[in-house]
DNA sequence: CGGGACATTGATTAAGATCAATTTAAGTGG
DNA sequence: CCACTTAAATTGATCTTAATCAATGTCCCG
């Protein structure tokens, strides 16, 4: 045994109780103090880390609030107004932009510890919706408050502006990804990254839950979800991954970076 | 005719005379003083425009040094320093990025008005090549003036925000049509936005030379020179455009545009 | 225990990659 | 200035990958 949580507690229950929706459903969330922020000691926070950590810290003064999500019901969605930012505390996401000829594209697949919102920056409306996978929690950042900070201090400004190119940069190689490889490599570099993220939420990177369907993955990289399985049944041949619907344990960890360039 | 520039107009000159190098060659390059900056109108810059335009006037206060580099030439690579941003303001380049495993990819062609170099601010180092595609020239914004000035105005660092979230969305909307559509489809979409986007720089958008090799154009779109040589034989023949080597002219703009989705 | 969403698997087709041979046009040097 | 060289582009033949169409299987959840 390892010192990571198992599997099985990665799955946060689909029905939450009946108190993190006391005040409202879908439309009228629940909202609550978030008490790790309360107490300063939000370890999830991108925004705490990297230098210029002024920026969560001075906004952990006040009382942070708490969303809950359930699986399916959107954070926001495209055409939103953009006033909060949204720290993912627990659970995991989807984001997905509509081409206006009706095209989805599932952008990426947030986890816990990952800033949401930013797309809406620019116009001060969001671009596209962001779908809880399974129950989740957020932390609310009005985003006036931030730019008010920003204002205030140099440093959190230069952070702002760091994270939102940090997000470039994450699109930038995804498009290599779509561009270059076959879908094999993309499958595996895919996995990969999501080993990877585990990680650094603490799971196991090797043994874990997928939240998201084929369909999803298969969106995501750009291929049809009838090659998603093909190629997990391949790798699974291949004594590479030991997959069975949303179970998925990485037997193989250096052939699947080869494989998937990374 | 029309009020367009002809054709003809955009092709620069490849051998720029030697007055333009006088101060030194590749590495050392002339710096001059951009004339439509001292006189607080360069008409490129997307600095002016938008609201927040604090940011260009008040650097333009400063002597605005002018750069030319020459075609095949790197404005800057992948590795280099991030200690400036960069208006494009005349010519085209191309910018790409190489993955470790040495795979490339172009991720954008900038052209006249384009701002350059924002993949630095993350890291503090560029993280992409810009190459100009023909004789170019651009204005250089020391990225530290520019810091400055943010730090004091508001307004300015907002700007500089939404400059960068802008390269997001960008990024987003080409992974969503190399995931999502056909070869064909992608090309009328680039040739699409290659025509909208000479439009704004005040050429026609109907007849104008291309700048980048079959090559390149595969390269961004993900396919081979091949494919790309061959769909352009097709519109041709289908009379939606007409094609020979370098020369376009989009001769059905309506079902350019149907095909690609835009 | 039964319905429905999700996933797997197989057969076939289509899109695009690959391999290969020319063609064209633009530089280069005599 | 013209022949020569070379990079870029076109075109054809064939092969590979992944999409499509279709059927079946499995598990989760009420």
């Amino acid at each position: 045994m390892n010192s990571y949580r198992i599997p099985v507690v990665l799955e946060t229950p689909d029905r939450p109780s009946a108190r993190d929706f006391a005040a409202g459903p879908y439309g009228a969330p629940a909202r609550t103090p978030c008490a790790a922020s309360v107490a300063g000691k939000c370890a999830m926070s991108r925004l705490c880390r990297d230098g210029a950590d002024s920026l969560y810290r001075t906004l952990s003064g006040q009382t942070v609030l708490r969303r809950t999500i359930r699986r399916g019901e959107p954070l926001y969605r495209a055409g939103d107004m953009f006033t909060n930012l949204y720290q993912l505390h627990s659970g995991s996401a989807k984001l997905r932009i509509t081409h206006y000829s009706g095209i989805e594209q599932i952008t990426a697949f947030p986890m816990a510890g990952a800033l949401l919102g930013l797309d809406g920056i620019e116009t001060g409306v969001h671009t596209c919706d962001a779908v809880a996978l399974e129950h989740s929690m957020v932390c609310v950042l009005p985003i006036d408050d931030l730019l008010a900070l920003c204002g205030q201090d140099p440093a959190a400004a230069l952070q702002l502006n760091k994270m939102i190119a940090h997000e470039t940069a994450y699109y930038r190689n995804l498009l290599l990804v779509l561009a270059c490889m076959k879908s094999e490599e993309r499958i595996a570099n895919f996995l990969v990254d999501l080993s990877d993220r585990m990680a650094a939420s603490g799971y196991s990177p090797k043994e874990f839950m997928l939240k998201m369907t084929r369909e999803d993955i298969a969106n995501h990289l750009g291929m049809k979800l009838e090659t998603v399985s093909r190629i997990f049944t391949r790798l699974k041949s291949g004594r590479i991954l030991d997959v069975r619907r949303r179970y998925l344990k990485i037997c193989n960890p250096d052939a699947l970076k080869k494989m998937g360039n990374a």
